[in-house]
DNA sequence: ATCGAATGGTTGAACATTGATTCATTAACG
DNA sequence: CGTTAATGAATCAATGTTCAACCATTCGAT
């Protein structure tokens, strides 16, 4: 199991725990996602109404960095959750270049009638671990994730 | 920062771990991957390369599995190596359903060469924690993978 | 005030990925 | 045997994603 690839104990263990990294994230959001995707939301655009739902209304390079995603991407998960009526798209009038997006009522109903299974979801594909375990998890990729990621860890990215 | 869901607290501890979680998994897959697709290959293209170097040649499905990946989308990986003279085709002679994939030479020299950059930039993406975290990182990850993720756990997926 | 750089957003091409369908082959079972 | 089920792979449409090019807008020098 782990590495087949031989080098000395630091590359072994970097390795090892690379893969496991790598494979739990998928394991774990394949897991959650399947019960967004279920009801018609791509796990971008469910990211995104939750960051709208949790943040508050923000522009578009803003969601793009809390999700991780392109602009180019956020422009089409945009069109499509407009398309939905699911958001709405303002320019900014103090400096045109913005947009800012806002939920709609139906929106946020859809989100907040989401959030509870995706809740339950996410707390049931990590009981697998105790209470400590998960903050020490959670501390240990904090420290791994500080290294190029985008600095706003507000919201998930849900991949 | 982290969650901004109300809830109980092991809701809060179960999304804030699972957050930070995909996360880091994202942003050091991103860095990784920097040098991996510079050099013409994609993560599942390496993946492939990696896992019939090190587990020897595979057929497709097996394949799939390792690389977490559809059926569909392994034929179109595997024609694209062929394609660039990386991997060769072999249907199996005593069960003409399988089509074994070998690494030729070119493919073998590709994948070796691009080794030792790619352990370097794991070491160096999870050089964040010390040994001891990466080995306890690496054991709270497998514990969450073995929930739903296929049990072959040979080879990385690469995302 | 103007010109150039930087920023936010959009567009279109290229591509990876999935999922459903189909086909060939093998296995199972009567 | 012969029919049916199961398996591995190929194919195709649909879609998400990225990247580069581009336009509009703002900001900063001079």
């Amino acid at each position: 199991m782990g590495t087949h690839y031989k080098g000395d104990d630091g590359e072994v263990r970097a390795l090892d725990a690379y893969i496991k990294l790598i494979r739990a994230a998928d394991s774990v959001a394949a897991r959650v996602q399947r019960h967004e995707s279920v009801l018609g939301l791509t796990a971008t655009q469910f990211g995104a109404l939750e960051a709208l739902l949790h943040l508050g209304p923000l522009c578009q390079r803003e969601l793009g960095e809390k999700l991780l995603k392109s602009g180019g991407n956020i422009t089409l998960v945009v069109d499509n959750l407009e398309k939905h009526g699911m958001v709405v798209r303002q320019r900014d009038q103090a400096d045109r270049r913005f947009v800012t997006v806002y939920l709609t009522d139906a929106g946020r109903a859809r989100i907040a009638a989401l959030m509870p299974g995706h809740v339950a979801e996410v707390v049931r594909a990590l009981s697998a671990l105790s209470p400590r375990e998960q903050e020490e998890l959670g501390r240990l990729c904090r420290r791994l994730g500080l290294g190029t990621a985008a600095e706003g860890q507000g919201t998930p990215p849900c991949r």
